[in-house]
DNA sequence: GTAATTGCAAAGGATTTGCAACAGT
DNA sequence: ACTGTTGCAAATCCTTTGCAATTAC
């Protein structure tokens, strides 16, 4: 049941993205092949407005139809990152995660949820303010910064799932 | 040159840091027993302001003459972490740092050098107010934040490092 | 045609796990 | 004595890399 005939399954170029051209113009400002497989990547993250690993990457892929290569898709990802299009996260989960950057603030924040993995994003510019005043004073030049609030999502909540052990330790509080 | 006779290859209890009572009576409380080589690792971790990955613990043991497995170093570090003793970072380098908890303030923010890796605490107490205000506005019930900051250090900058490619992309700006 | 990409499989680095020998209570 | 730990090696997970076949220009 998980291979039968699909509509298309290789994705006509007119229903990709409208921002696939940018990223044909970003290969060939470099002399880069504008390849099959690069496409239908790109298409992936920029239809979704979530923030995917590789694997989930991949997971739209084979919905599709498409069988393309880890990888391509890592190397994909690269040039992507490169092209300014696409961000790319570490939540700490021991994988990256990747977020095209339209219709997004420029400068954004993320809640992740501890329990389902849930991104929602914020913004404060106020951070942006502080990151420039804390490198002054410690005579740093910034570059970037990730400022991330993990719990749990009102989902999760209502679910009536509880905490994680995580934080709800008993520190020894005094010497024995 | 890597091999010779060291004064003293296993420290003498008196000389381990006196936090490693706390991590004595953790262990305690939970029936665990209390090894020689939880207590070395452990005081390796209290001994140092930095924020140390395994393989620089590892590293510091070899100095002190101690052998002891890698494997041995994870367990004892997520035992030193559900302790609340000790935090574990994740910079996005691809493996884990770990950090005492003693003299530092409660809660803390870094400043990372993304040339030579030092970092720098900082405290902005607003960071808390902010978190539980974006939270409350998300139905979102907050555990932690990470606020991390990087850049190059006034050192790395002053022997005239300049930035890597990191944000210095040129993203294609209107549509083919 | 030529140069770059693709896909596979192997390599790599960090972390984990299985298991027999061993140490702590 | 009994239970839990240690250390090694093998296993796992994510990611990178080498190389022959293939594709874009």
């Amino acid at each position: 049941m998980t291979e039968f005939a699909r509509p298309a399954p290789v994705p006509m170029r007119d229903e990709l993205s409208p921002f696939i051209h940018l990223f044909r113009r970003y290969l060939r400002q470099r002399g880069l092949p504008v390849t099959q497989q690069r496409e239908v990547v790109a298409d992936v993250i920029f239809n979704s407005s979530e923030h995917l690993s590789v694997e989930d990457i991949e997971a739209r892929l084979r919905t599709r139809g498409e069988r393309i290569g880890k990888a391509t898709i890592y190397r994909t990802m690269e040039i992507l990152v490169r092209s300014g299009l696409v961000e790319e996260h570490d939540f700490g989960e021991g994988f990256k995660r990747y977020e095209h950057l339209f219709g997004h603030q420029p400068v954004h924040q993320h809640l992740i949820c501890t329990h389902c993995s849930k991104v929602t994003e914020f913004q404060r510019p106020e951070i942006e303010r502080l990151q420039d005043e804390v490198a002054l004073q410690h005579g740093f030049l910034p570059t970037r910064h990730r400022l991330e609030i993990y719990g749990l999502c009102g989902d999760c909540q209502a679910q009536g799932v509880t905490h994680d052990y995580k934080g709800l330790t008993c520190p020894a509080l005094d010497v024995a």
